[in-house]
DNA sequence: CGGATCGTGCGTCACCAAGG
DNA sequence: CCTTGGTGACGCACGATCCG
């Protein structure tokens, strides 16, 4: 049910809140290359700020999807592991079963030998 | 059919712990 | 210290389902 999960990493069309994807870490050689002696203008400051904090944003994005990646799946092996030990469970009770039967029909002449021997 | 509700995924923010 | 990655919490968008 509900959102088809395919896990593309291009950011979806779903989802996205009132921000754009701006090609991070572009030119970012241009404010670095500045000369040594000369102070960035604001504008070249704020311009590495934005910068900054779109690749700061790109990779907690992507954290994030790895994150929720490794949850989906400790999950889903939970799961599995669960199903596996009901199976594992639901046998060893008709192997009991299948015991108990067999101690019955057998046991009462056993008894009978163990009295004896007393 | 159209609005209400639910379930889910996603991006972002805030916080924390570990490492340099 | 600062940086960086992991994580919980929050809000938003969207598809599915329900209901009048």
């Amino acid at each position: 049910m509900a959102v088809t999960g395919d896990e593309t990493e291009s950011a979806t069309t779903g989802g996205m809140s009132g921000y754009q994807m701006s090609s991070p870490a572009s030119g970012l050689s241009q404010v670095m290359d500045s000369s040594p002696d000369s102070l960035p203008s604001p504008q070249l400051l704020a311009e590495e700020a934005s910068r900054k904090r779109e690749l700061r944003l790109m990779k907690n994005r992507t954290a994030a999807k790895l994150y929720r990646r490794r949850k989906r799946d400790y999950v889903l092996g939970l799961e599995t592991r669960i199903t596996s030990i009901e199976d594992q469970n639901q046998k060893l009770k008709e192997e009991l079963d299948n015991l108990k039967k067999l101690c019955s029909l057998g046991c009462s002449n056993h008894s009978s030998t163990l009295d004896a021997a007393i």
